[in-house]
DNA sequence: TCCCAGGTAGATC
DNA sequence: GATCTACATGGG
């Protein structure tokens, strides 16, 4: 990986194991634009970013070097060694080849906090398009404006939301979730530098004292945006493409798919699930 | 018309 | 404890 200026844009080349498009459109956020084929309008961080691949080339538009420092190589996690973490999981299930090459360019990116919290609330029981749509009514509504649209609003921007306006966002039932978590928020029980600094297990235990978190919503905020890699969300795709695989099609409560997800790839367990779910859906489209 | 979606809380047994 | 169901909204 090596940094290039060109004039006000930055160039990284020679990037491995990275994909744009696998790595926004798999699911973990969702607040960004496709501009043309792995051309991208990335709202998040407080700031829009165009960003475009070609080949082992990224190009950072309008970009300078101590913000790729400080917020783009962290934000892409492309201070990670994926190779190293794609030979670990293979060596521990065998059984992940053809998901981890199908997925070979996918990162999990180190998101905001409060962000990732809001929007996986928003997650349940909804369809990707869907909760792009209300991220995206949310932030119009409340965010600041910016050439490619809206960024998420903080949570200064967002504490006096009222349920009529978060219904008006096409949040249904999730309203009142929402405003349960900005209380929490609001009064501290929600510290992103405590629930870092605990371990994953800790970290859900507090993220689930809010009323709309449950398993699922707390291992993905844990994973997304708290550095937690051990974390394993099980959802709908997760469930049933690990009853198929590794529980000989039998059905198989959510928690005990999440133990067997953490006891077989420990700390890597969080790029483990992210690799089954892109394969179990990319399938299910395959069908379709 | 029915079923499902990156689920969860509350009721009921 | 474990299981059942309502919850908004949109798409197949």
């Amino acid at each position: 990986m090596r940094l290039v200026e060109e004039g006000k844009n930055l160039l990284l080349t020679q990037i491995k194991d990275f994909d744009i498009k696998q790595t926004l459109e798999c699911g973990q956020c969702f607040n960004f634009i496709e501009l043309a084929d792995k051309d991208y309008a990335i709202l998040a961080q407080g700031r829009d970013l165009r960003i475009k691949q070609e080949g082992h080339d990224l190009v950072f538009f309008d970009t300078d070097k101590k913000t790729m420092e400080e917020v783009w190589i962290p934000y892409f996690d492309l201070d990670r060694d994926y190779e190293a973490i794609k030979k670990d999981l293979l060596n521990m299930d065998p059984k992940l080849e053809v998901s981890i090459k199908a997925l070979y360019g996918m990162r999990i990116l180190r998101q905001d906090f409060f962000e990732t919290l809001i929007s996986f609330i928003l997650s349940q029981n909804k369809q990707i398009p869907q909760i792009k749509a209300c991220v995206r009514n949310i932030s119009r509504l409340r965010g600041k404006e910016v050439e490619h649209g809206y960024l998420f609003p903080t949570y200064d921007e967002m504490k006096d939301i009222s349920e009529e306006e978060l219904k008006e966002c096409k949040t249904g039932f999730r309203a009142g979730y929402v405003l349960s978590a900005l209380d929490s928020y609001g009064k501290g029980l929600l510290d992103e530098d405590q629930l870092k600094a605990m371990d994953s297990l800790s970290c859900n235990q507090v993220l689930k004292q809010v009323k709309g978190i449950g398993d699922k919503v707390a291992n993905c905020i844990s994973l997304f945006s708290l550095d937690h890699r051990d974390a394993f969300p099980v959802d709908v795709w997760i469930k049933r493409i690990m009853e198929e695989v590794y529980f000989d099609g039998q059905e198989t409560k959510n928690a005990l798919i999440e133990a067997y997800g953490k006891k077989t790839y420990g700390q890597l367990g969080g790029y483990a699930q992210q690799y089954i779910f892109y394969y179990g859906r990319d399938l299910n489209k395959k069908k379709n």
